[in-house]
DNA sequence: TATTGTTATACTCTATAACTATA
DNA sequence: TATAGTTATAGAGTATAACAATA
């Protein structure tokens, strides 16, 4: 009964590993093209969502939150984000890309070509499945 | 004409690019509660499909060779992996998991919950569908 | 008192270059 | 000559602990 797992996750879950590691290989590869180690290029990544705290920003690169000061500090030191005072509350620092931190972002995820030509090998109905299965095991927050 | 990606390949990129960020924010978690690095957990999930040279192992982690010494050092101190001489090639080393290697490399997968859980809610239909995507996307290799 | 960001510290990861022992 | 693994080095990432400013 009950919850044990169905015969195939352990090969879903191998294959989840290895697919990560196609796309995190490639990410860090676009990331070294434009000078960038993979954590400063995960930090663009987030940071094209929108702004950040410095404490947010830690969270989802998970990492302890005194990395995020030096890799944020060498990130403004070329130019590609800046640090703004919060609105509300005064301890508060937000990370924001600036222009040519949005065009270096652009520039890593267009250099993804495998993934990109990976995904376009998939018709519309396709793209649409993987779409919704990727949302429900990643995205979705059971009630919990 | 030809080959303009569909309008929501931008789409499925962030959206892989969030599924796979809480995978591998609960794999590097997942490793930290077996005192284990990024890097080493993943040198142990490589190992476990099978031995691998020290040079191979650099190339699937996507680093260089020369950082595979260190890891496989602290690795091997600890009693999860073990080197081996090569067979035919006397200057290749293969690096094996040993019992205790087998066992923590499982665990670090068993402790992946959010993951496995995401996966346990689809029925054995989408399941298959999930993988199916998944090869294509991330390992057909094109002919070229 | 608790939280945000920073600093100091020690260890690990990383690429580059030079070395050795094989091939 | 070329290749597998190692070593030395310098810069970057990482967690922990302690700190100042603010809440």
């Amino acid at each position: 009964m009950t919850e044990a797992p169905r015969a195939d996750t352990a090969q879903l879950m191998e294959l989840l590993s290895l697919s990560l590691g196609v796309y995190y290989g490639e990410f860090i590869a676009s990331a070294a093209s434009e000078n960038l180690t993979a954590s400063q290029g995960k930090a663009l990544t987030v940071l094209r969502r929108g702004p950040a705290a410095m404490r947010a920003l830690a969270e989802t690169m998970t990492c302890d939150a005194s990395n995020i000061t030096g890799i944020v500090d060498r990130l403004e030191k070329r130019g590609l984000v800046r640090r703004e005072a919060g609105a509300s509350d005064r301890r508060v620092k937000n990370v924001v890309l600036t222009a040519e931190g949005e065009r270096v972002a652009d520039a890593i995820r267009a250099r993804m070509r495998t993934t990109q030509e990976g995904l376009d090998r998939l018709d519309d109905e396709d793209r649409d499945r993987l779409r919704s299965l990727l949302e429900r095991v990643f995205l979705s927050h059971p009630t919990a």
